[in-house]
This record gives C-alpha cells, sequence and structure tokens, in this order.
DNA sequence: CGGGGAGCAAGA
DNA sequence: CTTGCTCCCCGC
C-alpha cells in the first residue's frame, strides 16, 4: 500500500493523507472520500503511512493531473499570499493525459507582420535584451504591434504566449487584430466564458492548438504546451490583484513564473507602476504613432459645471465627439478644497483622510488617526471644503437638459455588464451615433476612440485625495489615460478639473519625471521600498472582533523588523452582517514579515500580501 | 470548505 | 429529557 499527502481542492483544510495500492504521480487528480462524500483532491508526495489514525483509500483515479510547474507555482502561492494548497491548485487548470498535441512552429508569412517604425525597432531590440523587462510606451505609441512581432518570434520557436489584460481592457477589437495574423491558433480565457466554451477552448489549448491566449488574470493559469512567453499589458492596473482568496497579484506571479521557469514576461503600461519601474530593465517607446496637436487647460469647480456644459455644446455644434472622465462614486467621500485641490493629509502616513460625516471625524485608512472636520483648508485656507461628487447618471441628465438632441453613451460598470454590451457601445461610438461618452476608470482602459476631440476629466482633485499610497499614481494615470485616448487623429483639447494646475502640468508631458518624484514620495514608506501587508477580521460579534484584532496586534507588536502602522475599524466597517476589523504592517523585508504573520495564522485571521485595497 | 458533535435554549 | 439550532472543530 502507498499513502500519499493531498490537497483537497477549492478547500481550506489543509492536506489530507489517503491510501492507494498503486504508485501515484505527484499532480495526479484523484477523487477521495471525505466525510461520506466524494471530493476532488491532488496527489503532492508519498508519505510513510501514517501512525495516528486511519487512512482511507483513494476511491478514482482521473486522467487530469498538474504538472510540476504548476504544483510549484500553487506552493508558492499557498505560501507566500496564505491560502491553502487546495484553494491555490483550484486557480489552476489541469492537464489532461494522453492528450495528443501538436507542437509545430505554425507557417506565417513574417511579411504580413506589421511594419515597426524605427523607434519600434529599438524599443522591439531593448525588450528583446533581457527575460524581464517592461515596455513603458505612451497611449497610441504602437505596443501592439510589438506584442504581435514578437509573439511571431516566439510561435516560431514552437512556443506558446499568454497576454494578460485587465478584464475590461479584453476587447473585440484586440481579439481581432492578433487574429488577423495569427488565425485559430489565438483565443481569448476570462471567467465569464460558458462552461462549454472553456471545455472547447481547454482542449485545443492542451492540443496545442491554440498558442496565444489573450485573457484576464486567471489566463496566467492555463495548461499551454511549452510556454514562452507572458505579456502583462497595462500592468499598473489593480485589477491584477486578486480580492479573494488566493489573493494573488497576477503580475507579480508572472514575473515569479517567468523566472522560476525561464519564461520571458513583458510587462506593458503607458503609465507603468512605481515598482516595475524601478525593478525591471525599461524600454521606452515615446513618440505617439499620430503626434497630433493637444492643448490642456485648467478648469475650476467640483461637478458639471457651466464652462463644461459650454465646452461640450460648442463641441457639439461643430459635430465632433466630446469625452467626459467621472470618477467612480467610491464608498468614501473626502473632504477637498475647491479652491486648490488640496486634501487634508494624514500626518502619519501622507495619504488623503477620508470624511466620516456621521461620525464628525476625518479618518486616516492606514492608521486610524481621526481628527474633527476641518472648517479650512490646511494648505490655502479656503473655506468651505467641498465633498460633492456626482455619479454618470446625474451628469448624463444635466448634458442632455442643457444640450437639446445630444446623444450620450455611458461607459461605467452598471450599463456595461457584459461583453456584448461593451461591443455595441463602442460601435455606436465608432460610428458616430454618439456625441458624448460620459464614463467612469473604465473609459481608460485600453479602448480607442479615435474622433474625440474634447477630453474633460472631472473629479482629479478628488482621486489625488483617496486613502490610498498610490493616490497620486492613479490620478496621474488616469490623467495620462484619458488624454491618450483624444486626439488620435485631429488636434484635441483636454480640459481638466482640478485645483492643482501646477502640479498636474509638471508631469502632463512626461510620465517618467512624476516616477521619479514618486520614488522620493515613496522611499521609507511604501513600495517598493517597503513591503505592506493588511490583516483582516470579520465576525458577526463587534465585541469578538474587536478583542481579536486588537490582540493580534499586540502580538505582532512583539516582532523585530516589522513595523504596526495601525489596527482597529475597517474602512467599510461592516459587510454582511459581520463587522471588520484591520491591521496594516510595513517593513523592510518580506522574510520578518512573513514569520510574524505565520505566527498569527488562523482560519480567524485573513491574510492579504502586498494589498492593493485598504476598504 | 463543510459535516457533525458539543453545547445551550426553548418546549412538553 | 427531547428537539432544534448555532458554532466550532477537524477531517486522513
Amino acid at each position: 500500500m502507498h499513502y500519499y499527502k493531498t490537497a483537497l481542492l477549492r478547500s481550506a483544510s489543509p492536506v489530507l493523507t489517503y491510501s492507494f495500492k498503486d504508485k501515484l504521480d505527484s499532480g495526479t487528480i484523484v477523487d477521495v472520500p471525505l466525510h461520506s462524500r466524494v471530493k476532488r483532491a491532488v496527489i503532492i508526495e508519498e508519505v510513510s503511512k501514517p501512525s495516528e489514525f486511519e487512512t482511507q483509500d483513494i476511491i478514482n483515479i482521473s486522467d487530469e493531473y498538474f504538472d510540476n510547474k504548476q504544483l510549484e507555482s500553487a506552493k508558492f502561492i499557498s505560501e507566500y499570499y496564505f491560502s491553502s494548497f487546495g484553494e491555490a491548485l483550484a486557480l489552476f487548470q489541469p492537464f489532461k493525459k494522453d492528450t495528443k498535441t501538436v507542437s509545430n512552429s505554425p507557417n506565417i508569412d513574417e511579411s504580413s507582420l506589421p511594419t515597426l517604425t524605427q523607434l519600434q525597432k529599438k524599443a522591439f531590440e531593448e525588450m528583446n535584451k533581457n527575460s524581464i523587462s517592461l515596455l513603458f510606451g505612451v497611449t497610441g505609441s504602437g505596443k501592439t504591434e510589438l506584442y504581435i512581432h514578437k509573439m511571431y518570434q516566439i510561435l516560431k520557436s514552437g512556443k506558446s504566449v499568454i497576454m494578460l489584460m485587465p478584464e475590461i481592457a479584453l476587447t473585440p477589437q484586440m481579439l481581432k487584430r492578433l487574429k488577423s495574423y495569427f488565425g485559430d491558433m489565438v483565443d481569448v480565457w476570462h471567467s465569464k466564458l460558458s462552461k462549454k466554451r472553456k471545455d472547447d477552448i481547454l482542449q485545443r489549448i492542451r492540443e496545442g492548438k491554440i498558442k496565444i491566449v489573450a485573457g484576464a488574470r486567471s489566463s496566467l493559469f492555463l495548461p499551454m504546451v511549452d510556454l514562452g512567453l507572458i505579456i502583462v499589458d497595462e500592468e499598473h492596473d489593480e485589477s491584477y490583484k486578486a480580492n479573494n482568496r488566493p489573493r494573488y497579484n497576477a503580475r507579480d506571479m508572472a514575473v515569479w513564473i517567468g523566472r522560476k521557469f525561464g519564461i520571458s514576461v513583458w510587462l506593458a503600461s503607458a503609465t507603468p507602476s512605481l515598482t516595475s519601474y524601478l525593478h525591471y530593465p525599461v524600454a521606452r517607446l515615446k513618440k505617439p504613432y499620430i503626434d497630433s496637436k493637444k492643448e490642456y487647460r485648467f478648469i475650476t469647480g467640483d461637478t458639471i459645471t457651466p464652462q463644461i456644459i459650454s465646452a461640450l455644446q460648442s463641441n457639439y455644434r461643430r459635430g465632433e465627439q466630446s469625452l467626459l472622465f467621472i470618477p467612480t462614486r467610491g464608498n468614501f467621500k473626502y473632504l477637498y478644497c475647491p479652491q486648490c485641490g488640496q486634501t487634508h493629509m494624514c500626518p502619519f502616513c501622507s495619504v488623503g483622510m477620508s470624511l466620516h460625516r456621521y461620525a464628525k471625524h476625518i479618518r486616516c485608512h492606514y492608521c486610524g488617526y481621526t481628527e474633527a472636520i476641518p472648517q479650512n483648508c490646511s494648505n490655502c485656507g479656503h473655506s468651505p471644503l467641498s465633498s460633492n461628487r456626482i455619479g454618470t447618471m446625474e451628469a448624463t441628465e444635466i448634458i442632455k437638459e442643457s444640450i437639446e438632441g445630444i446623444r450620450v453613451e455611458i461607459l461605467d460598470k452598471d450599463h456595461i455588464t457584459t461583453a456584448s454590451k461593451l461591443e455595441k457601445a463602442l460601435k455606436r461610438i465608432e460610428s458616430g451615433e454618439s456625441d458624448v461618452i460620459v464614463g467612469t476608470q473604465m473609459l481608460s482602459k485600453g479602448h480607442d476612440y479615435p474622433n474625440i476631440t474634447l477630453s474633460i476629466i472631472t473629479g482629479l482633485d478628488y482621486i489625488l485625495g483617496i486613502s490610498d499610497y498610490k493616490a497620486a499614481q492613479k490620478a496621474l494615470g488616469l490623467l495620462h489615460q484619458i488624454a491618450g485616448r483624444s486626439g488620435r487623429s485631429k488636434p484635441a483639447t483636454v480640459l481638466i478639473q482640478s485645483g492643482k494646475e501646477e502640479y498636474f502640468r509638471k508631469y502632463i508631458k512626461d510620465y517618467e519625471l512624476f516616477l521619479q518624484d514618486e520614488e522620493i514620495f515613496a522611499k521609507d514608506l511604501y513600495p517598493p521600498f517597503r513591503k505592506l501587508a493588511r490583516v483582516l477580521i470579520a465576525d458577526k460579534s463587534d465585541e469578538k472582533a474587536s478583542k481579536l484584532c486588537h490582540d493580534t496586534a499586540m502580538r505582532l507588536k512583539e516582532f523585530q523588523d516589522i513595523e504596526l502602522i495601525g489596527y482597529g475599524k475597517a474602512p467599510v466597517e461592516k459587510i454582511a452582517g459581520k463587522y471588520r476589523y484591520t491591521i496594516l504592517l510595513r517593513a523592510k523585508k518580506r522574510i520578518p514579515l512573513l514569520k510574524a504573520l505565520y505566527s498569527i495564522r488562523s482560519p480567524k485571521v485573513e491574510i492579504d500580501m502586498d494589498p492593493v485595497d485598504f476598504s
């Protein structure tokens, strides 16, 4: 009889030991009995007969298995991101035994590939010098052409490609474009595909027929035959971080997998994260494809002002298309100065403090420091401070009331719920059936709107003031991404609603200059110079949660080489009837941080490594 | 995760 | 003392 440690798929339980008459390989997926039910589990390793308990027999051996790379990656995820082995393995799509694979290098005519400009060629060579590198290319500089050339190169060597994109940037446009070069060797992958579609795609991936997958973060775990390249498009995007267990970051995992298994990794963005900018060799791609004229003008106010309406109106009369950006209305309000754009900052964390009007205070989401609601701006003394925010619906109503006959397209999470809705909306925009596009962050991700001649960005000071160390990166990123959506074919105006003209003007033309200043801000405080971890505690009993939070924080306080930034009520105090508390930790090195976190590990606390969401 | 035993409250 | 229900432990 043989004995095996097995991980129960999707289960938070630790690995359990089962027996079987034959020798089994690590990674084999089997059925095991548990509590008189049948569970899917994965063979981890053979062990000697356990003495403390009677083992049960494995019921069935499936023809599916995880390969060694998947096992190793899952092990890392479970250890670094604090999940069970079974939860981490459940991220992966298994291989199937006896699958016949076609491992040919496909026949593509190199001359059919898009021609690269001199600048693109130079960036391409630069990118190929290292196995992991960052393509820092402004919007419209033609990053996709470089992807296509690199994909061709990888395919020619008989290998395959995963291209990660933020879910909502996964447009039919991109797929169509890739298909025009690589035909049915390309397909998509995301969580909303039907079971049938997924099975079909999986089979073709396993057979090696699909050599390029463009997909959301879960695509990283597909059973590609001989993976040679991972592209992470829009690498700065926070949606690469999973917000439930395992709380992995797909961008960071792409790099980990690349390093570990010798797979090339291309990170790419017009507005890269400070972390990637400082960590990886950078290839710059500066000049836009069509270098059209863009004029930046700053306007004041904090809602849809008459100035905005009149700008929209005159652009509409000229028969031109406009774009209006409105920040997503988040869970939190921020007090900011309508005069100078300043938000009240936490003296300890250098992040904006959020407004809790019912509790009559402002609070830092990192350390919990609170102050009475200030009456005057801490920067210029102006009073009163503002916390007004409007949504896409209200903005649309105002526009429609003010400008007769104007056709408005709304692009936000509430209106664009499916891929087909997005496709239809983009079609209406392209064909000129819409005069104004009103939208949230969704506007900034990957879509092209070739005819926009007026972009208006509202509420930028609100973004800059949110309680997040990346607030400035988000605000500047948005400005670059949205401004980059306009003036693709003709001169365009960008109206920026902000009291911080001097600040934003400095960085409009060059995001790299911003990153250099951001580096100074992050030193000694934030990633990549410091590691952050968040502990989340939730319980139906407020007292229990509060006590556990306090006790855990006290235990963490004892550790050397880690810093307890703060602990207490979470910014969102209650979800689904459970009271929420958080602890935020900072450390210079990951090892002492992980050590401390392992000591408090329990089913009652959730650990979030490298958090991006602090709510 | 999820079955089932412990432990406690209401019912007869 | 039975029945019902929640919580928490632990599974192999």
